[in-house]
RNA sequence: GCUGCUAUAGCUCAGUCGGUAGAGCACGUCAUUGGUAAUGACGAGGUCAUCGGUCCGAAUCCGAUUAGCAGCUCCA
């Protein structure tokens, strides 16, 4: 006797059964029902219940009930590749957020062709409505069935599993796969798929190994769900700030520039100028001091830095690295090296500390060619980049103040409801060769760090072999249309680089003490942020942050001197504006598409020029009437002053 | 860097079997037009990304390079 637990009721059971039989005693289950967490376990439904338990039933609105319909939604893939393509491996196949994919050791590459096919191999599979069974080996015989079945990657995964673990599989109808599960009951709930691309993965995503064909796809209980996916990824498309970042001319590439060094059209370099400013003055008011360092040096600072031993692919090199009896710079990646030369301008006493130093700051990566992607990933960019230089004691105020500041500003800009925050980490493994410093060291900075994140009451999650080579860091990670995240913000501790640079200062005792130093960003690099705020707002920016604020539209050419004129006087109040007197918006026949994504325009005829005054139609709230052009002017600056979205 | 896809006018694209280039939009001129999406006529624009190869002949086939896209790896 023991009792099985639902949200709704309690029952009681005499002989073991399954979670489905369970549920169905209880009368609570339904064909939506794809999975179970039993005592906060994820199973199948076809999972044996025998002990007290609490059950939680799941739907696909879920996040386990998705997982596993997503991974059963794998198997199908898979199953319909050994059947087209028997000579391929198998390896790998999990759930991801949105979808699915599956990883194949194959000669040839899987073409759109081949992955149509496969979706009809798959139909085919869901139609048969196999049942999926679950059962367990010991490590010899899982082995030797997975040899027998010629699959080495499968073979290499039981070997690596640790001494105790279970080894189970999963049989469906001819198709077998070492897999932990859970699954769905059977292939035919799979009603609703599609193959989405097929790319080149690393198997266990090393680098080294050799480069497996991924499948991905994305799976849903009904077509309708499907269709509604589909087109929720078509509206991503078009808020791409790639296209539209094109397209509105905020700006562009030059095939003879180069990868990752895109051009910021009149428009883009007027936004990002906007936020400089916005940022330069923000920062002073919370007590920056701004400097102004150079864009490159010779390679003996970044040998003090550590940057040339653990940094120096990713830089730009001008002249022989190797050559040791001529000179030779390189542009810098980080500003870090360069602004601490500021605090060592002179002795330095404790009265001065904190010290907060920022720049906007021009830098240089030499990133692989693979990598580059509109304004999200470039090798030149512009941060808004700080250190502060404190006493020790110093550290958990100064750490709250510079997140106070990237909050601020992310909430200011629109895009903190789309930021989330991860601690990352240093990985021991790599100690000495991604990172510096000693174990104490790290395990140092990492505790205060998480202490400060714990005091603050920031939820984050922990991201290992994250960290910078000289410390852990609190970044902000920015989900864009795609659901992909970037980091946007970023503040780090180091607890290394002021001894590597011999920074010190006169403690109040008279002792020379060696500061800890923040690395931070507020608003991040401004290039990306451009992009994510084309995205966020669809290519409609804001009107404080909008290249152009107002346009003005005569109609008909005897009102152009008048809209000349209403131009001179708001653009002297400080307002983006533009006439637009070409012949077409003079005629009946105004064009709006251009306007569409401006914040307002005025419309100027024969009553407004008689009466001194604009028409003012506005993107946020349409038609807002006649009114006079000081009245517009004082409506629109309290507007910009206030940042409102 | 790796795997795959792609590159024709400013943009979106067509161009069949290899036979010397096309449309719409945008742009220019003129005419027309008067309150919110695309008036008419005419015009200008391209060594078909670059370099090389095959061929009597290449936008088309092959190779390399460059750039763009997706993913991997890496990262702000």
């Amino acid at each position: 006797m023991f009792q099985v637990k639902f949200a709704e009721k309690t029952m009681s059971f005499d002989a073991p059964l399954s979670v489905f039989d369970a549920a169905k005693a209880a009368e609570l289950v339904s064909r939506a029902h794809l999975a179970a967490e039993v005592d906060g376990v994820l199973v199948a439904m076809t999972h044996q219940l025998s002990a007290d338990c609490e059950v939680k039933l799941l739907t696909y609105a879920d996040e386990g009930g998705k997982r596993v319909f997503n991974h059963t939604a794998a198997h199908v893939l898979a199953q319909a590749v050994k059947r087209l393509y028997p000579a391929c491996k198998l390896t790998i196949g999990p759930a991801i957020e949105g979808g699915f994919y599956y990883d194949f050791d194959s000669d040839t590459p899987f073409s759109a062709e081949v992955l149509s096919a496969l979706e009809g191999e798959m139909k085919k599979i869901v139609k048969e409505n196999l049942l999926i069974e679950r059962f367990e080996l010991p490590r010899a015989e899982a082995v030797a069935l997975m040899e027998e079945r010629a699959e080495p990657y499968k073979v290499q995964l039981i070997n690596e599993l640790p001494a105790d673990a279970v080894i189970s599989f999963y049989r469906q109808g001819e198709f077998v796969d070492l897999c932990a599960g859970p699954h769905l009951f059977a292939t035919g709930a799979v009603k609703a798929f599609k193959l989405t691309q097929c790319t080149g993965a690393y198997w266990k995503g090393d680098q080294s190994n050799k480069m497996l064909q991924r499948v991905y796809g994305v799976a849903f209980p009904s077509k309708d769900e499907l269709k509604a996916h589909l087109e929720a990824l078509e509206e991503a498309r078009r808020r791409d700030h790639n296209k539209i970042g094109r397209e509105l001319e905020y700006f562009t590439t030059v095939e003879s520039i180069g990868q990752g060094l895109p051009i910021l059209l009149p428009k883009g370099a007027r936004t990002v100028q906007i936020l400089q400013r916005w940022i330069e003055d923000e920062e002073q008011k919370r007590g920056y001091l701004l400097t102004k360092t150079p864009l490159m040096a010779k390679r003996d600072l970044y040998r003090i830095s550590g940057h040339w031993d653990h940094y120096r692919d990713g830089m730009f090199i001008l002249g022989d690295a190797e050559d040791e009896t001529k000179e030779c710079f390189a542009l810098r990646p980080m500003t870090c090296p360069f602004q601490y030369q500021v605090f060592l301008n002179k002795k330095r006493s404790y009265r001065e500390l904190p010290m907060r130093l920022g720049e906007t700051s021009t830098l240089f990566r030499n990133e692989d060619s693979g990598e580059m992607h509109g304004l999200i990933r470039v090798r030149q960019f512009t941060i808004s980049e700080g250190h502060l230089i404190l006493r020790p004691e110093q550290l958990e105020e100064e750490f709250r103040g510079c997140l106070e500041l990237a909050k601020y500003v992310l909430d200011t800009v629109g895009m903190l409801e789309n930021c989330s925050f991860r601690f990352s980490q240093w990985d021991p493994a790599r100690a000495g060769i991604k990172y510096e410093g000693t174990a104490e060291q790290w395990e140092h900075a990492q505790t205060v760090m998480g202490t400060i994140l714990d005091n603050l009451g920031v939820t984050y999650e922990i991201g290992i072999d994250e960290a910078a080579f000289y410390g852990p860091k609190l970044d902000i990670q920015y989900k864009n249309v795609f659901g992909k995240e970037d980091t946007i913000v970023t503040i780090q501790i180091d607890m290394l680089l002021a001894e590597k640079f011999g920074m010190e200062y006169v403690d109040s005792d008279g002792q020379m003490k060696t500061p800890y130093i923040i690395h931070r960003t507020s608003l991040g690099c401004y290039e990306r942020t451009l992009a994510y705020l084309i995205e966020r707002y669809a290519g409609a920016l804001p009107t404080w942050m909008s290249p152009e604020q107002v346009r003005i539209l005569p109609i008909g050419e005897e009102h152009i001197d008048y809209a000349y004129a209403v131009r001179k006087a708001l653009a002297a109040r400080g307002v983006r504006v533009e006439v637009d007197d070409r012949n077409e918006t003079i005629g009946k026949k105004i064009r709006t598409a251009q306007l569409e994504k401006l914040p307002y325009m005025l419309v100027i005829g024969e009553n407004e020029m008689t009466a001194g005054t604009v028409a003012v139609r506005s993107r946020k709230a349409g038609d807002m009437g006649v009114m006079s052009v000081d009245d517009f002017a004082t409506a629109i600056l309290a507007e910009i002053a206030e940042k409102r979205r």
